[in-house]
RNA sequence: GGGCCUGUAGCUCAACGGUUAGAGCAGAGCGCUCAUAACGCUUUGGUUGGGGGUUCAAAUCCCUCCAGGCCUACCA
C-alpha cells in the first residue's frame, strides 16, 4: 500500500476559524486521508496552529494575557473544535513547539552556510507608545491621493493606490492611535530567493497536474516585473522564534526572531517530529516521512491550501527546503481552493462575519456541515453560503435520501421479519443490475477521490444512496412479501447490507453518521468494497441489527430563519 | 496600474473544439405506501454576459466590451 503525507494549511493562533478557513484547507485534507485510510494506505495527516506574528501578540493583549499563556489556550480550543469537527490528524501540533525552534533555526544556519541569506538595513517606522516597530498595514493615516482618512500604510482601501507609511499625512499607530512614530534603522535577514529563480521555475515546470490556480499564482510571482524578489525573513518582535544560527548566536541579530511565514511551513516537518515525541516514537519513524535519504522516497506528499498560500508553498518554502541542500521531501501535488463567501459577501474574522466553528456546532452536528461544505467545495471558482441553499441541500441528501434510505429498510424488516437480517430466498437479476450499477459508480466515486475532486466526490456518493432508494421502489419488499416472502426476505437482506456499503463509503464525508450506522447494523468491518457483490453479502443471515434513531434530522424553515437573523450581524 | 480567475436553466454546478449544452435542487404531473409529508417515474426551464473573428464545427480558441472576484511580496 502507498503512503501519503498529508498537511494542511496551519490556521492562525488569533481566533476561532470560522466555515470558510476549514473548507479553504482542513475539511478537504480530512476528506483525503480518511479516504486513504479507508482504502489501507499508510497516512500521515498533519495540521498545526500557526502562532506567531503580530496578530497573536495584540490579541493576547487584548485578552490581557501574556502571549504565550493566550496561544496556549487558543490551541486548546482550536484543537477541540477540530476534534469535534471530526478532522482526524494524525498530530496537531504548534508552530511555537520546540521541535519547530529547533528546525527554524537548523533550515537559517545551512541557507547561511549555503550563502543564500543577506543581511540588509533598512528604515522602519517605530511606535514609541507601542514600544514596536509596526508594519506597514497597522500604521494608519490620511491618502495623499483621495483624502480617505484611514488609509493604511500598505495600500488605502478607498482608492486602492499602493502606499508607503511615509507617504501618509498624519500616520498613526493602528493599535493605539499615537502619532508619536519614527523612523528607525533595523538590520534584518533576507533569504535570497532569487539566487534560486531559476531552480524553482524548472521544478514548478515539471509540475504539468498542478491546477491552473496553482502555477498560474507561481509564475506570476517568478515572472512578473524584476522577478522573485528576496524575503525578509525576520521581524522585531518579542514573541517568536529567536534568530540563531544553527545551534550558535547570530551576532548583530540579537532581540530578533523569524518572520511567522518563514516559520510556519516547517512547523509542517516539526509537527512530524511532535507526533514521535508525543506517541513515543523515534526520530527515525518521523524521518521516514520527511527525509528522501531515510525512507520517505517513496512518499507522496500532498499539501492543502487557501489560494491565498500559494506563492509561500510554492516558492518560500520550497526555497527553504532546497536551499538548505539537505534531502528533505518536497511536495508531489499541491490542492488550493478558493474562498466560500457568506450571504453575498466575504466571511471575515476580523469582522466577525458568518458562521464560526463553534457556532456550527452550537447549532448542529458536524457531519451536516461537513456535507454541505464539501459538496460545495469552492475548487473551480469562489462558491456562496446561503441558508436557504444549506437547508435545501442538507435535508435532501442527507435526510431524505440516505436518512430516510436507511429508516425504510430497518423499519420494514423490524415489523416483517424481526430486527436481525433474514434468511431465505436469493439475489436474482435486478439484485444483479444494482450491483453491477454500483460497481461501476463506486470505481468513478475512488477516480474523483483520488484525483481529489472533490464536488464531484459527493455527487458519486449522492447518486450511490439514490441507487439504494431506486433498488428498493423497483423491488418493492412490501408488495413481494405479500406473494413470495423469500424473495422479500432476499430483497431486504440486500436493503440492510447496503446500509453498511453506504457507510463505509460515506465515513471520510460524514463520519460521525457513518459510525452510528455500522453500530446499529452491529459490525465493525469497514473493508473497502473492492469487491462490491462480496461487499453486500456481508451481512449473513440471522444477523441482528437495531433500528437506529433519526440519522439527520431536518432543519426547519423556523430554524433557518432563527439563524438566518442570529447570523446576520457579526460576532459579538 | 499590472497579473490571474469567473460569468452556462430560478438556485448550486457539469460538459477531451465534435450528435439535439447536461445533473441535482426548486416548479409541474403521475405512481407507490416500507419510510423522516419520505421514495420512484415523467416533465417545463438555456440566443452559454454582449459584440466581432478563426474553424467543416465554438460554452470551449482569438480580439473587444461589460459585470464580479482574487493576488500584487511588511496581515497571515
Amino acid at each position: 500500500m502507498a503512503r501519503i503525507l498529508i498537511t494542511s494549511a496551519i490556521p492562525y493562533i488569533n481566533g476561532i476559524k470560522h466555515l470558510g478557513n476549514l473548507i479553504g484547507s482542513q475539511l478537504p485534507a480530512d476528506l483525503y486521508a480518511r479516504y486513504l485510510r479507508g482504502r489501507g494506505n499508510e497516512v500521515m495527516f498533519l495540521c498545526a496552529t500557526d502562532e506567531h506574528g503580530t496578530p497573536a501578540e495584540l490579541a493576547a493583549a487584548k485578552a490581557g494575557q501574556p502571549v504565550a499563556e493566550y496561544c496556549a489556550r487558543m490551541y486548546e480550543v482550536q484543537s477541540d473544535i477540530a476534534q469535534r469537527f471530526g478532522l482526524s490528524f494524525d498530530h496537531f501540533g504548534r508552530s511555537s513547539s520546540t521541535q519547530n525552534h529547533h528546525l527554524t533555526q537548523h533550515f537559517a544556519g545551512r541557507l547561511a552556510d549555503a550563502g543564500l541569506i543577506r543581511e540588509v538595513t533598512e528604515k522602519q517606522v517605530y511606535s514609541n507608545a507601542d514600544r514596536r516597530f509596526l508594519p506597514d498595514r497597522y500604521i494608519e493615516g490620511t491618502c495623499p491621493n483621495c483624502g480617505y482618512e484611514r488609509a493604511r500604510g500598505d495600500q488605502c482601501e478607498n482608492c486602492t493606490k499602493q502606499l508607503d507609511p511615509t507617504d501618509l499625512i498624519e500616520p498613526r499607530s493602528a493599535i493605539s492611535g499615537s502619532t508619536d512614530l519614527e523612523v528607525r534603522e533595523t538590520k534584518h535577514l533576507y533569504l535570497r530567493q532569487s539566487a534560486m529563480s531559476d531552480q524553482l521555475d524548472k521544478w514548478i515546470d515539471s509540475k504539468t497536474d498542478w491546477p491552473v490556480l496553482t502555477t498560474s499564482i507561481a509564475k506570476k510571482w517568478l515572472h512578473d516585473g524584476d522577478g522573485l524578489q528576496d524575503r525578509g525573513i525576520t521581524r522585531d518582535l518579542d514573541w517568536g522564534i529567536p534568530v540563531r544560527k544553527g545551534d550558535e548566536d547570530w551576532p548583530g541579530m540579537e532581540g530578533k526572531v523569524f518572520y511567522v511565514w518563514f516559520d510556519a511551513p516547517i512547523e509542517y516537518i516539526a509537527c512530524a517530529a511532535e507526533w514521535a515525541e508525543a506517541n513515543g516514537k523515534s526520530d527515525a519513524d518521523w524521518q521516514r516521512w520527511w527525509r528522501t535519504d531515510k525512507g520517505a522516497d517513496d512518499v507522496r506528499y500532498v499539501q492543502f491550501m487557501g489560494k491565498d498560500n500559494v506563492p509561500f508553498h510554492t516558492l518560500s518554502f520550497p526555497a527553504t527546503i532546497l536551499g538548505s541542500g539537505e534531502p528533505w521531501k518536497m511536495v508531489d501535488h499541491l490542492k488550493s481552493f478558493n474562498y466560500l463567501n457568506y450571504d453575498g459577501g466575504q466571511f471575515s474574522t476580523s469582522q466577525g462575519r458568518g458562521v464560526f466553528m463553534d457556532q456550527a456546532l452550537e447549532i448542529l452536528p458536524a457531519d451536516y456541515w461537513r456535507w454541505w461544505l464539501l459538496s460545495h467545495a469552492p475548487e473551480s471558482s469562489d462558491s456562496e453560503f446561503t441558508w436557504e441553499n444549506f437547508q435545501q441541500s442538507v435535508n435532501k441528501d442527507l435526510a431524505d435520501v440516505l436518512g430516510n434510505f436507511v429508516s425504510r429498510i430497518t423499519k420494514f424488516c423490524r415489523s416483517k421479519f424481526g430486527e436481525e437480517v433474514p434468511e431465505g430466498g436469493a439475489y436474482g437479476e435486478q439484485e444483479e443490475a444494482l450491483i453491477a450499477d454500483l460497481t461501476t459508480r463506486v470505481r468513478a466515486y475512488e477516480r474523483h477521490m483520488e484525483a481529489m475532486e472533490v464536488r464531484k466526490s459527493a455527487q458519486e456518493l449522492r447518486a450511490i444512496w439514490v441507487a439504494g432508494n431506486e433498488y428498493l421502489q423497483s423491488a418493492a419488499p412490501w408488495a413481494t412479501f405479500k406473494t413470495d416472502p423469500e424473495k422479500a426476505a432476499a430483497q431486504v437482506r440486500l436493503g440492510l447490507n447496503l446500509i453498511r456499503l453506504y457507510a463505509v463509503l460515506s465515513a471520510p464525508f460524514i463520519p460521525f453518521a457513518s459510525a452510528r450506522m455500522l453500530e446499529a447494523m452491529g459490525v465493525s468491518d469497514t473493508t473497502w468494497p473492492e469487491d462490491v457483490a462480496a461487499s453486500l453479502s456481508m451481512l449473513a443471515p440471522g444477523h441482528s441489527f437495531a433500528v437506529p434513531e433519526v440519522l439527520f434530522a431536518k432543519i426547519t424553515d423556523e430554524q433557518r430563519e432563527d439563524w438566518e437573523t442570529r447570523f446576520a450581524g457579526t460576532r459579538d
